[in-house]
DNA sequence: CATAATTAAATTGCGTGCAATAGATATCTT
DNA sequence: AAGATATCTATTGCACGCAATTTAATTATG
């Protein structure tokens, strides 16, 4: 029989209690979700989240995406370069600023977001719910996020 | 100008892009999060999430922690490798089920239970919500994540 | 004006996630 | 009992994420 110090600490490590894990699964099953949607397109789903970025506006820097989609260099370079190769996206240097790399949308590119459209009217009804709840929730979510994000430098 | 078509598609297509994008970016900034406070454990979250697996109940098959998990074996059979390496897990064909391998806490994965402790207490601050509003959020998440996955088999 | 500090992108290295496949073992079917 | 089927783990290959570092270009400072 445990004692009452040990449950104590058990309702604070178990798994099914973890709204970190909670998130970190969903946002697997997302992943994963949007994948067979993709195939058509041959996207990623982050490759996506930079093509939607692009769609709603052209001839951003890498750094302008990165801000938007919270993903450092490290990650985008090699994604755009995929991008650059599977004839999406042009990568140059601003010729005023020549630390910056401008992304712009190809034809190809341009004309991929027609064929997009399907894809979050597939995805919206895989989630099951309301539009009234999804709004809720990524309100609720986001500012998780921030808290989070702002707690990293505290705990360093 | 575009028509009322248009502006409806794009409306729905940025709600439900918006949800994914949410559910995406806080699972990246919880991984971020967690691993200032893992490092002197020497965890990743991952790892630290099969710790826990581990920690509520010993001598678990690979698949049984994938269940849990929602890991397969191509993820976990690395990472496992990496926790025998560490001294805090064994691996050990099971002798009545040769498909499945058994994995054990070392004395050292076991011990290390304590100095976990101050990890969830940590990130439930860094959450910044109360725990009604993380229970709350936590089980319109596995809702939706229910959800998806059982749309996944339909899309393909 | 020189140089120190900052910024942007690329690179390196490591650890996931996951699809696809392989190999071994167990179970089912007849 | 034999063959087909299913299950479990490992392996391979690819694409992230991100910390840390490097390189090049710009801006700030004395």
């Amino acid at each position: 029989m445990e004692n009452a110090a040990e449950k104590a600490q058990e309702s604070h490590l178990k798994l099914s209690d973890f709204l970190c894990f909670a998130i970190y699964s969903t946002a697997n099953a997302v992943t994963r979700a949007y994948q067979p949607r993709l195939a058509a397109l041959g996207l990623t789903y982050p490759q996506y989240l930079v093509m939607v970025v692009l769609w709603e506006q052209e001839n951003q820097t890498v750094k302008a995406i990165g801000d938007k989609l919270s993903l450092d260099s490290g990650t985008l370079t090699p994604l755009l370069k995929r991008l650059e190769a599977a004839g999406l996206i042009t990568r140059r240097r601003d010729t005023v600023d020549e630390r910056q790399v401008l992304i712009s949308l190809t034809d190809d590119g341009r004309s991929m977001r027609e064929r997009a459209e399907a894809v979050p009217v597939a995805m919206g009804k895989a989630f099951g719910c309301t539009m009234d709840e999804a709004q809720g929730l990524r309100s609720e979510l986001i500012a998780m996020r921030d808290n989070l994000v702002a707690s990293i430098d505290d705990a360093k």
